[in-house]
RNA sequence: GGGGUGGUAGUUAAGUCGGUUAUAACGCCGGCCUGUCACGCCGGAGGCCGCGGGUUCGAGUCCCGUCCACCCCGCCA
């Protein structure tokens, strides 16, 4: 039986028409004298019914069907008057059954196919098959499918071509640990899995395929997080002849039709740009949620003239000191406040000290050690007013405007701060181009060791390495990184540069990277591009809290897959073929 | 690598200070029911209390270890 309409389609116009419907039973109410079964597919549910005065040997079928089984079903489309259903869209008419075929039946499933959620999560990983059956994940899973699309066509549109690049590929000293793959063919030797197609799309750029995009799956053996996932999927993008305004500009453009396409919200672009400076100054974050104020504020000046130890000592070992105003904050309880203690010293802070305003004193456990005089600078600095609560944390640069931007938002949580329906875009620009990895006592790329250094700052790489901006830029969206992107290094000296100052020898660099540097050698031009995280991009879009209900079969937090139980042992004549072996506790398992 | 939370019928959960037969709801099976829509009513079956060890007269409960899931820190250019 081919089915006529989806079980989505029926309206009161359909009334009186012959139709054949496929699907799964959802549910059946079996009320005695009939049935009714609610048949279910990706594009909704329909009432049909089975009355002993229709068919009186179909009826005595019927009441054998079970949830999720198969079946197709042929009728009339009749009206439900009086019955109708407002809450189902085709809830003004039911299906007359004449025809059942059950298609196949199904064993009792694990837990039933209902919106509301009724599972462990382990459960919906292990079933994920019956999981993606539910509403609100097939409806993430069709919107991902919408948004890829909408990108390819206007990508298409402005003259990209979607290109692909090799998953077997070869490990890179930088940046994320790698998946590894042993050849077969080459004994000891390992290809790995892309972290992303950076290289292979700058190379595309100097082969002359000008605009190049890619849906790409990118790999990281790192651990995981909710909104991290050891493989993912990036919209991959480089144009040449292109700088960061014309990156932007398509970027901006991009948002703003998959937005239109697939959520019918219009986003106002361009987006608003800050300085990496000044998004960690004012907010303690390079991905600032810009939706709500609770500003940072630079205290360290102001304490050498408290007599608060902790402050003094901090600030005279070349520390810093950063408060937070929270306006009317001086009702939060004395629990409230030890919860936001521990969500500083969770993000590397030593404590957070407190104070509230009342009137001209300050009361907590620090106000003692600001005798009068001192207070009217740290309120007329910070805006404080009667009522407020002051919070400060004093440590190094980065721990203090980290621990802070960690509090406050956790305050535009908790105090409601936060307007979910706003798409706060925001363009987070000029991040410093190296920084310093203190394990390996080394300069490091923050970016990538591709991206340009702002041409102004080239001098500084010898001087002041730690000073000198990338020609980098992030897109971030209610406070996450939605993508990043930068102008890549099209000149083989400062690519040599670039490797010298991160401790790339000449020899490595040739041996890491020799092909790259070729390329340059031959008629690089100009180009740059970014990339973006579309699982990321589609949980913002879903309002999904974690990565897992965008991808259609992901990985738990321990990067295995609960459905195909992934990863699993080998056996030794696979290790062999591969010219591998068992190594200490791996050994003397199976 | 570290910290936290959880694991008890098919599922989701309750289980007191360690006590005798481990509860409930939903699901499942059987019966009844002509307007339900998570139908309703009556009855029934269903347990390796994650796994291993220990303490105890006695452990779902206390202790140690371990596995799995989730959240976070480190890590993730």
């Amino acid at each position: 039986m081919q089915r006529t309409h989806t079980c989505g389609a029926l309206r009161a116009s359909d009334v009186g028409s012959t139709v054949t419907l496929t699907g799964w039973v959802a549910t059946h109410r079996d009320l005695g004298g009939f049935r009714f079964v609610d048949l279910r597919d990706r594009f909704g549910v329909t009432q049909v019914k089975f009355d002993p005065a229709d068919d009186a040997a179909l009826f005595d079928a019927s009441g054998e069907l079970r949830p999720e089984w198969v079946i197709a079903v042929t009728g009339t489309v009749v009206s439900r008057g009086n019955n109708a259903n407002r809450d189902m869209a085709t809830g003004d008419v039911e299906v007359a059954v004449t025809g059942l075929e059950v298609l196949n039946r199904s064993v009792v499933p694990k837990f039933p196919i209902r919106d509301e959620l009724d599972a462990s999560e382990e459960l919906r990983l292990e079933y994920r098959f019956l999981d993606l059956r539910r509403r609100p994940i097939q409806d993430r899973i069709v919107k991902r499918a919408e948004a890829t699309f909408s990108a390819r066509r206007l990508l298409h549109e402005e003259g990209f071509l979607e290109l692909e690049t090799p998953f077997l590929t070869r490990s890179t000293p930088e940046g994320a640990r790698d998946y590894l793959v042993p050849s077969r063919v080459h004994p000891g030797e390992f290809y790995a899995l892309p972290q992303s197609p950076q290289l292979f799309k700058q190379l595309y750029m100097v082969s002359g395929y000008d605009r190049y995009y890619q849906i790409a799956r990118c790999f990281r053996d790192e651990d995981l997080r909710a909104d991290r996932q050891p493989e993912f999927t990036q919209i991959d993008i480089e144009m040449s002849f292109a700088d960061e305004s014309a990156v932007q500009a398509l970027a901006e453009r991009l948002m703003v039709r998959v937005f239109a396409d697939v959520l019918d919200v219009a986003i106002e672009a361009p987006f608003p740009r800050m300085a990496w400076r000044e998004a960690m100054d004012r907010f303690g974050s390079d991905k600032p949620d810009v939706r709500f104020g609770l500003e940072l504020c630079d205290v360290a000046d102001l304490v050498e003239a408290t007599e608060f130890g902790v402050f003094r000592s901090v600030v005279a070992g070349g520390g810093a000191v950063r408060g937070l105003r929270v306006p009317g904050g001086a009702d939060r309880s004395r629990k409230q406040i030890d919860a936001l203690e521990a969500v500083a010293k969770r993000h590397g802070a030593k404590g957070l000290a407190w104070a509230k305003v009342d009137g001209e004193a300050w009361t907590g456990p620090i106000a003692k050690f600001f005798p009068d005089g001192t207070r009217d600078s740290f309120a007329s600095r910070m805006g404080a007013e009667s009522g407020d609560l002051l919070l400060f944390v004093a440590a190094d640069e980065e721990q203090a405007l980290n621990a802070l931007g960690q509090v406050r938002l956790a305050l535009g949580r908790d105090l409601g701060l936060v307007d979910a329906s706003r798409w706060a875009f925001l363009w987070v620009t000029d991040f410093p181009l190296l920084e310093r990895d203190e394990d390996e006592g080394r300069w490091v790329a923050r970016h990538h060791p591709f991206t340009s250094p702002v041409a102004e700052d080239v001098p500084l790489l010898e001087s002041d390495p730690g000073r000198a901006r990338a020609r980098a830029y992030d897109l971030v969206l209610n406070g996450f990184e939605l993508g990043g992107g930068s102008v890549r290094i099209h000149d083989m000296g400062v690519q040599e540069q670039m490797f010298r100052h991160l401790g790339i020898g000449q020899a490595e660099a040739e041996e890491k990277f020799g092909f790259l540097l070729r390329a340059l050698h031959h008629g690089a031009p100009p180009h740059a591009g970014i990339a973006f995280g579309l699982d990321r991009l589609i949980m913002l879009m879903t309002g999904a809290t974690s990565l897992r209900d965008v991808i259609a079969f992901p990985k738990t937090a321990s990067a295995s897959c609960l459905l195909t139980a992934a990863p699993s042992p080998v056996d030794d004549r696979q290790l062999e073929t591969l010219h591998l072996a068992r190594a200490g506790a791996a050994q003397r398992e199976d």
